[in-house]
DNA sequence: CCTACCGATCGGTAGG
DNA sequence: CCTACCGATCGGTAGG
Protein backbone atom coordinates (compact mmCIF):
# COMPACT_ATOMS: atom_id res chain seq x y z
CA UNK A 1 0.00 0.00 0.00
CA UNK A 2 3.45 2.38 -0.05
CA UNK A 3 2.92 5.23 -2.61
CA UNK A 4 7.12 5.65 -3.76
CA UNK A 5 5.84 8.80 -5.23
CA UNK A 6 7.87 12.05 -4.25
CA UNK A 7 5.78 14.25 -2.67
CA UNK A 8 6.89 17.04 -5.57
CA UNK A 9 5.06 16.11 -8.02
CA UNK A 10 3.04 12.98 -9.95
CA UNK A 11 4.53 9.93 -11.25
CA UNK A 12 7.34 10.10 -13.42
CA UNK A 13 6.17 7.09 -15.49
CA UNK A 14 2.92 9.12 -16.70
CA UNK A 15 1.65 6.45 -19.05
CA UNK A 16 1.74 3.53 -16.58
CA UNK A 17 -1.63 4.30 -15.38
CA UNK A 18 -2.85 3.98 -19.05
CA UNK A 19 -1.32 1.15 -19.54
CA UNK A 20 -2.98 -0.58 -16.56
CA UNK A 21 -6.56 0.46 -17.47
CA UNK A 22 -5.25 -0.73 -21.40
CA UNK A 23 -4.85 -3.75 -19.99
CA UNK A 24 -7.61 -4.70 -17.68
CA UNK A 25 -10.05 -3.09 -21.03
CA UNK A 26 -8.14 -5.89 -23.07
CA UNK A 27 -9.06 -8.96 -20.47
CA UNK A 28 -12.71 -7.48 -20.51
CA UNK A 29 -13.58 -7.08 -23.63
CA UNK A 30 -11.82 -10.59 -24.74
CA UNK A 31 -14.24 -12.16 -21.79
CA UNK A 32 -17.28 -10.47 -22.33
CA UNK A 33 -17.43 -8.66 -25.59
CA UNK A 34 -17.45 -5.17 -26.81
CA UNK A 35 -21.59 -4.63 -25.86
CA UNK A 36 -21.21 -6.72 -22.62
CA UNK A 37 -18.16 -4.73 -20.98
CA UNK A 38 -19.11 -1.10 -19.85
CA UNK A 39 -16.78 1.52 -19.12
CA UNK A 40 -18.06 1.39 -15.40
CA UNK A 41 -16.76 -2.18 -15.77
CA UNK A 42 -13.60 -1.61 -16.84
CA UNK A 43 -13.36 1.34 -14.26
CA UNK A 44 -14.37 -0.85 -11.30
CA UNK A 45 -11.34 -3.35 -12.44
CA UNK A 46 -9.27 -0.53 -11.93
CA UNK A 47 -10.63 0.81 -8.52
CA UNK A 48 -12.29 4.22 -10.45
CA UNK A 49 -15.61 5.22 -11.31
CA UNK A 50 -16.62 4.82 -15.42
CA UNK A 51 -16.24 8.65 -15.74
CA UNK A 52 -12.79 9.07 -14.75
CA UNK A 53 -11.64 6.90 -17.04
CA UNK A 54 -12.06 9.81 -19.64
CA UNK A 55 -8.81 11.06 -18.48
CA UNK A 56 -6.78 8.07 -20.24
CA UNK A 57 -8.71 7.81 -23.21
CA UNK A 58 -11.20 9.75 -25.37
CA UNK A 59 -13.90 6.77 -25.99
CA UNK A 60 -14.69 3.10 -25.76
CA UNK A 61 -14.79 2.79 -29.75
CA UNK A 62 -11.34 4.40 -29.51
CA UNK A 63 -10.18 2.30 -26.81
CA UNK A 64 -11.39 -0.80 -28.52
CA UNK A 65 -9.82 0.11 -31.94
CA UNK A 66 -6.27 1.19 -30.19
CA UNK A 67 -6.50 -2.34 -28.55
CA UNK A 68 -7.04 -4.35 -30.96
CA UNK A 69 -4.42 -2.50 -33.27
CA UNK A 70 -2.06 -3.26 -31.15
CA UNK A 71 -3.10 -6.92 -30.73
CA UNK A 72 -2.49 -7.48 -34.20
CA UNK A 73 0.70 -5.36 -34.45
CA UNK A 74 2.20 -7.46 -31.75
CA UNK A 75 1.23 -11.08 -33.68
CA UNK A 76 2.24 -10.13 -36.68
CA UNK A 77 5.68 -8.99 -35.25
CA UNK A 78 6.01 -12.70 -33.77
CA UNK A 79 4.20 -14.43 -36.30
CA UNK A 80 6.72 -12.45 -39.05
CA UNK A 81 9.70 -13.95 -36.88
CA UNK A 82 8.87 -16.75 -36.58
CA UNK A 83 8.28 -17.72 -40.03
CA UNK A 84 11.61 -16.35 -41.08
CA UNK A 85 13.21 -19.00 -39.23
CA UNK A 86 11.80 -21.45 -41.59
CA UNK A 87 12.41 -22.36 -44.97
CA UNK A 88 10.06 -25.17 -46.08
CA UNK A 89 6.66 -23.90 -46.53
CA UNK A 90 4.81 -26.10 -44.84
CA UNK A 91 6.99 -25.64 -41.82
CA UNK A 92 6.93 -22.00 -42.24
CA UNK A 93 3.06 -22.29 -42.37
CA UNK A 94 3.11 -24.08 -39.10
CA UNK A 95 5.25 -22.17 -37.07
CA UNK A 96 2.61 -19.32 -38.25
CA UNK A 97 -0.46 -21.32 -37.07
CA UNK A 98 1.96 -22.73 -33.88
CA UNK A 99 2.11 -18.43 -33.38
CA UNK A 100 -1.68 -17.40 -33.62
CA UNK A 101 -2.41 -20.12 -31.73
CA UNK A 102 0.06 -19.37 -29.02
CA UNK A 103 -1.28 -15.61 -28.56
CA UNK A 104 -4.53 -16.62 -29.40
CA UNK A 105 -5.32 -19.38 -26.86
CA UNK A 106 -3.01 -18.04 -24.30
CA UNK A 107 -5.16 -17.78 -20.99
CA UNK A 108 -4.76 -14.18 -19.74
CA UNK A 109 -4.09 -12.70 -23.32
CA UNK A 110 -4.05 -9.48 -23.34
CA UNK A 111 -2.93 -10.11 -27.18
CA UNK A 112 -5.96 -11.54 -27.70
CA UNK A 113 -6.76 -10.68 -31.01
CA UNK A 114 -10.20 -12.66 -30.20
CA UNK A 115 -12.69 -9.09 -31.56
CA UNK A 116 -14.16 -11.20 -33.59
CA UNK A 117 -17.44 -10.11 -32.94
CA UNK A 118 -17.26 -7.21 -35.20
CA UNK A 119 -21.13 -7.52 -35.39
CA UNK A 120 -21.46 -6.11 -32.03
CA UNK A 121 -19.67 -2.74 -32.82
CA UNK A 122 -20.15 -0.02 -33.97
CA UNK A 123 -19.89 0.88 -38.04
CA UNK A 124 -17.74 3.05 -37.99
CA UNK A 125 -15.57 1.17 -35.50
CA UNK A 126 -16.09 -2.15 -37.61
CA UNK A 127 -14.82 -0.64 -40.69
CA UNK A 128 -11.46 0.05 -39.05
CA UNK A 129 -11.20 -3.32 -37.56
CA UNK A 130 -11.80 -5.06 -40.60
CA UNK A 131 -9.35 -2.83 -42.22
CA UNK A 132 -6.49 -3.86 -39.90
CA UNK A 133 -7.54 -7.65 -40.33
CA UNK A 134 -7.17 -7.69 -43.35
CA UNK A 135 -3.75 -6.29 -43.84
CA UNK A 136 -3.04 -9.08 -41.21
CA UNK A 137 -4.53 -11.62 -43.07
CA UNK A 138 -2.23 -11.02 -46.05
CA UNK A 139 0.97 -12.22 -44.36
CA UNK A 140 -1.22 -15.42 -44.70
CA UNK A 141 -1.64 -15.22 -48.01
CA UNK A 142 1.85 -15.37 -48.86
CA UNK A 143 2.36 -18.47 -46.69
CA UNK A 144 -0.46 -20.34 -48.48
CA UNK A 145 0.54 -18.99 -51.99
CA UNK A 146 4.50 -20.81 -51.53
CA UNK A 147 2.64 -23.81 -50.32
CA UNK A 148 2.58 -26.84 -54.01
CA UNK A 149 -1.05 -27.74 -53.22
CA UNK A 150 -2.76 -29.97 -55.36
CA UNK A 151 -4.24 -28.55 -58.84
CA UNK A 152 -8.09 -28.57 -57.56
CA UNK A 153 -7.77 -26.99 -54.26
CA UNK A 154 -8.96 -23.78 -54.99
CA UNK A 155 -6.00 -21.35 -53.11
CA UNK A 156 -8.16 -18.49 -51.92
CA UNK A 157 -11.07 -20.47 -50.38
CA UNK A 158 -7.79 -22.64 -48.78
CA UNK A 159 -6.63 -19.38 -46.90
CA UNK A 160 -10.43 -18.46 -46.13
CA UNK A 161 -10.99 -21.98 -44.30
CA UNK A 162 -7.34 -22.13 -42.83
CA UNK A 163 -7.66 -18.21 -41.22
CA UNK A 164 -11.34 -18.99 -40.10
CA UNK A 165 -10.14 -22.47 -38.73
CA UNK A 166 -7.26 -20.21 -36.36
CA UNK A 167 -9.38 -17.80 -35.27
CA UNK A 168 -12.41 -20.39 -34.47
CA UNK A 169 -10.03 -22.63 -32.37
CA UNK A 170 -10.88 -19.98 -29.66
CA UNK A 171 -14.05 -20.97 -28.74
CA UNK A 172 -13.67 -24.20 -28.48
CA UNK A 173 -10.23 -24.97 -27.01
CA UNK A 174 -10.11 -25.68 -23.41
CA UNK A 175 -6.68 -25.51 -21.83
CA UNK A 176 -5.22 -27.65 -20.26
CA UNK A 177 -5.40 -31.27 -22.33
CA UNK A 178 -3.77 -29.46 -25.23
CA UNK A 179 -1.17 -27.09 -25.91
CA UNK A 180 -1.74 -24.57 -28.56
CA UNK A 181 1.44 -26.13 -30.60
CA UNK A 182 -0.51 -29.68 -30.71
CA UNK A 183 -3.89 -27.89 -31.92
CA UNK A 184 -1.39 -26.03 -34.44
CA UNK A 185 -0.19 -29.45 -35.54
CA UNK A 186 -3.28 -31.21 -35.83
CA UNK A 187 -4.70 -28.17 -38.16
CA UNK A 188 -1.79 -28.38 -40.05
CA UNK A 189 -1.68 -32.18 -40.74
CA UNK A 190 -5.58 -31.50 -41.45
CA UNK A 191 -4.66 -28.61 -44.43
CA UNK A 192 -1.67 -31.16 -45.78
CA UNK A 193 -2.53 -31.96 -49.11
CA UNK A 194 0.47 -32.46 -51.80
CA UNK B 1 -55.91 -3.53 -46.38
CA UNK B 2 -59.10 -5.66 -45.88
CA UNK B 3 -59.30 -7.75 -42.63
CA UNK B 4 -61.07 -11.35 -44.01
CA UNK B 5 -61.92 -11.93 -40.28
CA UNK B 6 -65.09 -12.71 -39.62
CA UNK B 7 -66.63 -9.96 -37.19
CA UNK B 8 -68.13 -12.70 -34.67
CA UNK B 9 -64.35 -13.81 -33.41
CA UNK B 10 -60.84 -13.80 -34.04
CA UNK B 11 -59.00 -14.84 -36.53
CA UNK B 12 -59.27 -19.10 -36.92
CA UNK B 13 -55.76 -19.24 -37.44
CA UNK B 14 -54.25 -18.11 -33.65
CA UNK B 15 -50.91 -18.25 -34.00
CA UNK B 16 -50.30 -17.29 -37.61
CA UNK B 17 -49.19 -13.69 -36.24
CA UNK B 18 -46.48 -15.40 -33.60
CA UNK B 19 -45.37 -17.46 -36.58
CA UNK B 20 -44.96 -14.18 -38.51
CA UNK B 21 -42.91 -12.24 -35.32
CA UNK B 22 -40.84 -15.38 -34.35
CA UNK B 23 -39.97 -14.89 -38.39
CA UNK B 24 -39.11 -11.00 -38.42
CA UNK B 25 -37.34 -12.03 -34.71
CA UNK B 26 -35.11 -14.92 -36.07
CA UNK B 27 -33.96 -12.34 -38.94
CA UNK B 28 -32.67 -9.21 -36.63
CA UNK B 29 -31.47 -11.86 -34.37
CA UNK B 30 -29.62 -13.13 -37.10
CA UNK B 31 -27.88 -9.56 -38.84
CA UNK B 32 -27.91 -8.04 -35.63
CA UNK B 33 -26.93 -10.57 -33.07
CA UNK B 34 -28.93 -10.86 -29.42
CA UNK B 35 -27.85 -7.26 -27.73
CA UNK B 36 -27.60 -5.45 -30.55
CA UNK B 37 -31.40 -6.48 -31.25
CA UNK B 38 -33.96 -4.81 -28.81
CA UNK B 39 -37.43 -5.51 -28.58
CA UNK B 40 -38.15 -2.20 -29.42
CA UNK B 41 -36.66 -3.58 -33.29
CA UNK B 42 -38.90 -6.24 -33.52
CA UNK B 43 -42.25 -4.63 -32.66
CA UNK B 44 -40.73 -1.81 -35.63
CA UNK B 45 -40.44 -4.48 -37.65
CA UNK B 46 -43.94 -5.83 -37.03
CA UNK B 47 -45.40 -2.49 -37.04
CA UNK B 48 -46.31 -2.85 -32.91
CA UNK B 49 -44.92 -1.29 -30.18
CA UNK B 50 -41.78 -3.35 -28.30
CA UNK B 51 -44.34 -3.74 -24.99
CA UNK B 52 -47.29 -5.47 -27.65
CA UNK B 53 -45.35 -8.43 -28.70
CA UNK B 54 -45.10 -9.51 -24.28
CA UNK B 55 -48.80 -10.96 -25.57
CA UNK B 56 -47.10 -13.82 -27.90
CA UNK B 57 -44.18 -14.16 -26.15
CA UNK B 58 -43.15 -14.54 -22.45
CA UNK B 59 -39.47 -13.22 -22.48
CA UNK B 60 -36.70 -12.03 -24.95
CA UNK B 61 -34.92 -14.92 -23.52
CA UNK B 62 -37.26 -16.92 -24.35
CA UNK B 63 -37.93 -15.92 -27.73
CA UNK B 64 -34.05 -16.36 -28.19
CA UNK B 65 -33.90 -19.94 -27.43
CA UNK B 66 -36.75 -20.77 -28.64
CA UNK B 67 -35.83 -19.44 -32.15
CA UNK B 68 -32.50 -21.36 -31.96
CA UNK B 69 -34.28 -24.51 -30.99
CA UNK B 70 -36.39 -24.60 -33.49
CA UNK B 71 -33.63 -23.61 -36.11
CA UNK B 72 -31.44 -27.11 -34.95
CA UNK B 73 -34.50 -29.10 -35.06
CA UNK B 74 -35.18 -28.33 -38.36
CA UNK B 75 -31.17 -28.27 -39.61
CA UNK B 76 -30.95 -31.75 -37.75
CA UNK B 77 -34.08 -33.00 -39.89
CA UNK B 78 -32.63 -32.09 -43.26
CA UNK B 79 -28.90 -33.26 -42.46
CA UNK B 80 -30.26 -36.91 -41.12
CA UNK B 81 -32.67 -37.17 -44.54
CA UNK B 82 -29.58 -36.45 -46.43
CA UNK B 83 -26.93 -38.36 -44.52
CA UNK B 84 -29.69 -40.93 -45.01
CA UNK B 85 -28.90 -41.11 -48.69
CA UNK B 86 -25.55 -42.40 -49.05
CA UNK B 87 -23.59 -45.35 -48.17
CA UNK B 88 -19.63 -43.89 -48.78
CA UNK B 89 -18.65 -42.63 -45.47
CA UNK B 90 -17.39 -39.82 -47.47
CA UNK B 91 -20.52 -38.97 -49.01
CA UNK B 92 -22.27 -39.19 -46.04
CA UNK B 93 -19.89 -36.53 -44.42
CA UNK B 94 -20.27 -34.22 -47.79
CA UNK B 95 -24.11 -34.29 -47.66
CA UNK B 96 -24.25 -33.28 -43.94
CA UNK B 97 -21.81 -30.45 -44.89
CA UNK B 98 -23.81 -29.28 -48.04
CA UNK B 99 -26.74 -29.43 -45.81
CA UNK B 100 -25.52 -27.65 -43.32
CA UNK B 101 -23.69 -24.83 -44.99
CA UNK B 102 -27.32 -24.79 -47.29
CA UNK B 103 -29.38 -23.64 -44.18
CA UNK B 104 -26.61 -21.83 -42.51
CA UNK B 105 -25.70 -19.32 -46.16
CA UNK B 106 -29.23 -19.30 -47.20
CA UNK B 107 -29.63 -15.51 -47.53
CA UNK B 108 -32.79 -14.89 -45.51
CA UNK B 109 -32.56 -17.77 -43.49
CA UNK B 110 -35.06 -17.47 -40.93
CA UNK B 111 -33.42 -21.19 -39.97
CA UNK B 112 -29.56 -19.71 -39.35
CA UNK B 113 -28.38 -21.28 -36.33
CA UNK B 114 -25.66 -18.66 -36.26
CA UNK B 115 -26.06 -18.02 -33.03
CA UNK B 116 -23.01 -18.34 -31.93
CA UNK B 117 -22.66 -15.29 -30.03
CA UNK B 118 -23.21 -17.19 -27.02
CA UNK B 119 -21.09 -14.70 -25.12
CA UNK B 120 -23.75 -11.81 -25.21
CA UNK B 121 -26.47 -13.64 -24.22
CA UNK B 122 -27.22 -14.52 -20.37
CA UNK B 123 -25.63 -16.92 -18.39
CA UNK B 124 -28.83 -19.27 -18.51
CA UNK B 125 -29.64 -18.55 -21.89
CA UNK B 126 -26.12 -19.45 -22.82
CA UNK B 127 -26.71 -22.75 -20.77
CA UNK B 128 -29.78 -24.17 -22.45
CA UNK B 129 -27.77 -23.48 -25.79
CA UNK B 130 -24.95 -24.91 -25.74
CA UNK B 131 -26.51 -28.19 -24.37
CA UNK B 132 -28.93 -28.24 -27.88
CA UNK B 133 -26.14 -27.50 -29.99
CA UNK B 134 -23.73 -30.41 -28.37
CA UNK B 135 -26.60 -32.53 -29.25
CA UNK B 136 -26.95 -31.21 -32.40
CA UNK B 137 -23.22 -32.04 -33.11
CA UNK B 138 -23.77 -35.60 -31.51
CA UNK B 139 -24.88 -36.11 -35.09
CA UNK B 140 -21.26 -35.36 -36.70
CA UNK B 141 -19.24 -37.72 -34.23
CA UNK B 142 -21.11 -40.85 -35.78
CA UNK B 143 -20.15 -39.70 -38.91
CA UNK B 144 -16.77 -38.27 -38.55
CA UNK B 145 -16.71 -42.15 -36.18
CA UNK B 146 -17.13 -43.99 -39.56
CA UNK B 147 -14.38 -41.95 -41.88
CA UNK B 148 -11.25 -44.35 -42.51
CA UNK B 149 -8.69 -41.59 -41.41
CA UNK B 150 -4.71 -42.31 -41.21
CA UNK B 151 -4.02 -42.92 -37.88
CA UNK B 152 -2.14 -40.05 -36.37
CA UNK B 153 -5.30 -37.52 -36.97
CA UNK B 154 -7.26 -37.29 -33.36
CA UNK B 155 -11.03 -37.70 -33.85
CA UNK B 156 -11.88 -35.82 -31.22
CA UNK B 157 -10.06 -32.55 -32.77
CA UNK B 158 -10.67 -33.40 -36.47
CA UNK B 159 -14.52 -33.51 -35.10
CA UNK B 160 -13.96 -29.93 -33.38
CA UNK B 161 -12.05 -28.63 -35.90
CA UNK B 162 -14.86 -29.52 -38.54
CA UNK B 163 -17.50 -28.20 -36.63
CA UNK B 164 -15.93 -24.93 -35.82
CA UNK B 165 -14.86 -24.49 -39.75
CA UNK B 166 -18.49 -25.22 -40.70
CA UNK B 167 -19.61 -22.24 -38.46
CA UNK B 168 -17.03 -20.18 -38.99
CA UNK B 169 -18.04 -20.28 -42.92
CA UNK B 170 -21.17 -17.72 -42.39
CA UNK B 171 -18.57 -15.58 -41.37
CA UNK B 172 -16.60 -15.19 -44.60
CA UNK B 173 -18.86 -16.53 -46.95
CA UNK B 174 -20.29 -13.36 -49.59
CA UNK B 175 -23.36 -14.65 -51.80
CA UNK B 176 -22.81 -14.78 -55.42
CA UNK B 177 -19.44 -16.15 -56.56
CA UNK B 178 -19.69 -19.72 -55.16
CA UNK B 179 -22.49 -22.03 -53.88
CA UNK B 180 -22.46 -23.24 -50.52
CA UNK B 181 -22.38 -26.88 -52.00
CA UNK B 182 -19.21 -25.57 -53.76
CA UNK B 183 -18.03 -24.01 -50.08
CA UNK B 184 -18.77 -28.04 -48.42
CA UNK B 185 -16.77 -30.18 -51.69
CA UNK B 186 -13.70 -27.36 -50.82
CA UNK B 187 -13.84 -28.11 -46.92
CA UNK B 188 -14.47 -31.90 -47.57
CA UNK B 189 -11.48 -31.59 -50.19
CA UNK B 190 -9.20 -30.50 -47.41
CA UNK B 191 -10.50 -32.85 -44.58
CA UNK B 192 -10.12 -35.98 -46.75
CA UNK B 193 -7.43 -37.94 -45.82
CA UNK B 194 -7.32 -41.62 -45.77
C1' DC C 1 -10.07 11.21 -9.65
C1' DC C 2 -15.00 12.19 -7.63
C1' DT C 3 -19.79 14.12 -7.47
C1' DA C 4 -23.53 14.68 -9.84
C1' DC C 5 -25.73 14.58 -13.66
C1' DC C 6 -27.30 14.41 -19.04
C1' DG C 7 -30.15 12.09 -22.63
C1' DA C 8 -30.82 7.71 -24.58
C1' DT C 9 -32.08 3.14 -24.44
C1' DC C 10 -33.13 -1.21 -22.46
C1' DG C 11 -36.61 -5.32 -20.99
C1' DG C 12 -40.76 -5.46 -19.12
C1' DT C 13 -45.54 -4.29 -16.95
C1' DA C 14 -50.29 -2.33 -15.57
C1' DG C 15 -54.44 -1.15 -17.12
C1' DG C 16 -57.38 -0.40 -20.54
C1' DC D 1 -52.59 -3.67 -29.43
C1' DC D 2 -51.64 1.21 -27.20
C1' DT D 3 -50.51 4.63 -23.49
C1' DA D 4 -47.74 5.49 -20.09
C1' DC D 5 -44.62 4.24 -17.26
C1' DC D 6 -40.99 1.40 -14.06
C1' DG D 7 -36.12 0.76 -12.61
C1' DA D 8 -31.78 -0.19 -14.55
C1' DT D 9 -28.01 0.76 -17.31
C1' DC D 10 -25.43 2.91 -20.88
C1' DG D 11 -21.52 6.34 -22.83
C1' DG D 12 -20.17 10.54 -21.74
C1' DT D 13 -19.52 15.42 -19.55
C1' DA D 14 -19.05 19.72 -16.40
C1' DG D 15 -16.93 21.44 -12.72
C1' DG D 16 -14.21 20.98 -9.09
Amino acid sequence: MTKPVPPSGPNDEPSSRRRQILEIAAQLFAKKGYRGTSMRDIGEQAGVLGGSLYHHIRSKDALFVELHNAALDRAEERIAAAVRAQSDPWARLYAACATLLDIQLAPGSLTTPMMNDFREVPDDVREQLIARRDRFEGLFRSLVEELPLPAPIDRSIYRNLLLAQLNATADWYRPGKLAPAEIAAQIVAVFRHE
